[in-house]
DNA sequence: AAACTCCTGTTAATCGTTTAACTGTAAATC
DNA sequence: GATTTACAGTTAAACGATTAACAGGAGTTT
């Protein structure tokens, strides 16, 4: 079972040079003779060479690992920056490794000193709330960092790349707005994270300043069964609205299975905008009008800002990297926009009436 | 910005202790006097002493690294696995470095080169063909190692976790079945991938024996814009099934998004089985039926297999873990049970008709 | 032709741990 | 009380790479 795995200094016999020779010619610090290049190529060939990156990385003090903490690998959105990230950094020679604190600040303390013990050339960390952890105002003149989504991109201690979640927030109500919408419910997981707090807010903010009404905020919190229980009992204690806005995935999510549950039709009775853009949107009968995150901007922005950091060190400032989110519009919006004040109050009474007998297509 | 990190010498002087002392403190290798103990812990926490694993690992040989290799980090079903694994070793003290083939065998050879360089105490290895990479062969005996999903479980090269994906596809054909359908399409991404091979092939032959024919299949490849126009391009050709069953995720979704583009009903016009129980398949007005893998437990037994593995070493033979999938359903599969043949013979001709004039609702 | 630079290669020290081998002391055994 | 055993700690040699310092030869400059 155990052939030991050879090392610099086979290679270097077998070659006939010095371990220094060879260590030159892999990382090419050094020029070598073509000559030299190729027998050593091919010894180590021979021998199923790989270089020992702990021995590596302990003499020479760098590594070529990129941590990176989200809060949920499980969630789509993350995954894919984690994947995005994973390929640049091989591009480039490094490897990841991931740790997800499971959107749990205590988890997420306990894995980013799990992650710093391996000395990482550049961290780059989702944060699970808005409070950053100590451990990362310690490191962050010493480590390349770059943090991700979940912040604030005021007074970063760090480089950020979000995207403009208020101008999201707006982009989502005034498309409601403009095809008559009134009466719209906001759909959040938690007001206390900071990117969710501004899309809810911009949108709150811009139809009220067009209505003169705020909407009401349903906070639904982070796991899918939970939030459809909690937008069920509000959805069962009051008038159906126009349309919702869910400014997440899992709020996206919990929102429809309850309008679902309920019969609701969409686009005929509520209209719906979801937040990121997942392949599932689009293959309905009737596709989810979106947000879409641009996701492999997020990613591709991260990587170069620290890969800048990793090169340059920490002189430069901070920057915050601010990317904007785009509207996909499909069909789970309906144009009311001819329909007006006096029908709108129609349609609030109908809506009473609905939640008491409701009914509905064939489901099932 | 460079103030060194202390290092266990740095620990040993201020604890008035040696090195190695530190050392068994940490490790628990040896007993240490309590005050000792003591003394060294302060020492430690008083310079923010944090073990380098690179040092660690070199003089050891021993790593507290899980490797994991996925084909598609972006698929929920991988995602989830990799998540998984990654809270379970944490629990145990290891950290997990992943790494996604992106469906491809060359750069699955290259990532797996880059992970072995670790030297990981155990490598979890999703296939991304039906060909294990001889990197694998090489190692199977030095480092444990334990194949998930994509392998076939005959003459394993080592221990593997999968489902029973023949009684998955004969599962979802005899649902199909028992509910009246007869024209039933199947539709994979791969034939090559084993257990896609083994779930269409046990369909087919279920449904072949119970019908006297054999159902067409349809190969989507393994991304989805390409997966849609494929079976656009067949759903043109042909009359159109009274039911499919996609085989994997992206199948459903190219399948879902050609039905939607014809403006089929489901399962008015054509039922659909689904493949992987996602969230968003319960949040439609007609469920998605769909047979449902279990994703926990499969990383749980890979899991507990390769702790095993990394406890006992290569002698036990090679276990084949095999799980089973259910039958989740919901709503996208008409029951047309009570309806016959003549009515079939009618479904058919009026499906030409459709075929022809193809138009599509506005998707911008 | 001596002195200098350039180029290509080698030697050997070093990174921060772990751990085999050793030392010294106290308790247990005869 | 001499000898063994056990315990608790130290010393110093690894682990496998990188790299500063050096060496020798060829080409240039003076």
């Amino acid at each position: 079972m155990n052939v030991k795995k050879p090392s610099i200094k086979d290679v270097a016999t077998l070659a006939g040079v010095s371990t220094a020779t060879v260590s030159n010619v892999f990382s090419g610090r050094k020029p070598v003779n073509d000559d030299l290049q190729k027998s050593v190529h091919s010894a180590a060939k021979s021998l199923g060479y790989e270089m020992d990156r702990a021995a590596s990385q302990l003499r020479s003090g760098r590594t070529r690992v990129i941590a990176v903490l989200v809060p949920d690998l499980t969630d789509t959105f993350f995954a894919t920056i984690v994947s995005s990230l994973e390929v640049k950094a091989y591009e480039e020679g490094y490897d990841v490794i991931v740790a997800s604190s499971r959107n749990d600040s205590v988890v997420e303390r306990s894995r980013l000193n799990a992650l710093l013990a391996w000395r990482p050339a550049g961290l780059i960390v989702v944060p699970c709330s808005e409070v950053i952890a100590p451990e990362l105002l310690a490191i962050k003149d010493k480590i390349p960092l770059v943090l991700v989504d979940r912040v604030a991109t005021k007074n970063a201690i760090a480089d950020t790349v979000t995207i403009d979640n208020r101008d999201a927030g707006e982009v989502a109500a005034r498309h409601l707005l403009e095809l008559g919408h009134r009466d719209i419910v906001l759909a959040v997981s938690h007001l206390s994270f900071a990117p969710i707090n501004d899309r809810a807010e911009a949108a709150a903010a811009f139809i009220a300043s067009n209505t003169g009404r705020r909407p009401s905020v349903v906070e639904l919190g982070s796991n899918l069964s939970g939030g459809a229980e909690i937008f069920a009992g509000w959805f069962d204690r009051n008038p159906i609205p126009s349309a919702v806005i869910a400014f997440t995935n899992v709020a996206t999510l919990s929102v429809l299975s309850v309008l679902v549950d309920h019969h609701i039709e969409i686009p005929g009775k509520t209209s719906i905008v979801a937040f990121d853009d997942y392949a599932w949107m689009a293959a309905r009968h009737t596709g989810l009008t979106a947000i879409r995150q641009p996701v492999d901007d997020i990613a591709t922005a991260a990587w170069k800002r620290l890969a800048f950091r990793m090169k340059h060190g920490s002189e430069a400032p901070v920057l915050a990297t601010v990317l904007s989110a785009s509207l996909v519009v499909r069909a789970s919006v309906r144009d009311i926009s001819g329909v007006n004040i006096s029908t709108e109050k129609k349609r609030k009474v109908s809506a009473h009436e609905g939640a008491g007998g409701t009914q509905s297509k064939s489901v099932n």
